[in-house]
DNA sequence: TATTGTTATACTCTATAACTATA
DNA sequence: TATAGTTATAGAGTATAACAATA
């Protein structure tokens, strides 16, 4: 028999647990997700970059030529979000839409000469950044966690 | 000395390369969390939850009484936002605001019979969901992959 | 004066429909 | 007819200021 107390009052809690929570390798990915997201929201700053920008921007370096609709299913974003992406690349002379002779529908997308230098920048800066989040762990170990996520990314991508 | 291109026509891609930014770690951290999101998401459709109504959910279950601003901070999310969180699971009858005798300003939300079942079945769901989504990878390989989140977790509540 | 829960609001991200110009 | 890029728009998710009640 336990005592009932006076009024069922709530208890109080001092310590939330989220022990539950914890069980989960998504709660886990979601809070790293969120420490990388900061980390590389702060490093992109002085560049002016965003995420998306610097996604963007990278894979416009290293494609050369590229449509927007490439673009778009490489980043996972829908072609008319992408379209602001572009547009601020451009007005920053970081990129150029080229016109394609062979389709006059489309644009190539190509970096520019400061493209290429704030592009490799960025990149530097969160190589570093990256490499400092990672201190504590041994090359091996990243490797493996790689392995794992890439593992985890292929399920997704066979339903 | 390169030969020159006829009229400098942009390079056609027909595979986009993502190899830089496959470098890092927070690239494939983003692409699984995707991964994991989508699944998570489909899983608790039946229940007609959200991400976040199910973490509120499972943290009132685990610690009964505790207020709204508590769960706030534990969710990582603002108290405006956690309000209309609250509502819909209390509108739901999944949980109930409980009047703190001792402090006439607070809340203590409490879990009602529906609510912890409810709860008990999207844990099951989830937990299904993930042994699935993890099914390639040993029990140890899970281990050092948690290992390493939490330390990048870690590293972010250090700054 | 500070805190709890709340309202209103704004800003970003993301998703969809429909248009244009080409193919 | 289908596709590339675009526009407009709507819906999430998230963030801030300010208020009433209470400490």
């Amino acid at each position: 028999m336990t005592k009932p107390r006076q009024q069922d009052a709530p208890p109080v809690v001092e310590h939330v647990s989220d022990d539950t929570l914890r069980q989960f390798v998504g709660y886990h990915v979601k809070r790293a997700m969120n420490v990388i997201q900061g980390d590389l929201a702060k490093t992109l700053r002085p560049f002016d970059l965003r995420m998306v920008t610097y996604s963007a921007l990278v894979l416009i370096v290293d494609n050369p030529g590229l449509r927007q609709s490439q673009l778009a299913t490489a980043m996972d974003v829908e072609r008319p979000n992408l379209v602001v992406i572009i547009d601020e690349l451009e007005r920053r002379d970081l990129i150029l839409r080229e016109k394609v002779p062979t389709d006059r529908r489309a644009y190539a997308l190509m970096p520019t000469l400061a493209g290429r230098q704030l592009c490799d920048k960025a990149i530097a800066a969160v190589k570093a950044h990256e490499a400092r989040l990672l201190a504590g762990l041994a090359p091996p170990e990243i490797k493996e966690v790689v392995r794992a996520l890439s593992q985890i990314e292929l399920r997704g991508s066979e339903e």
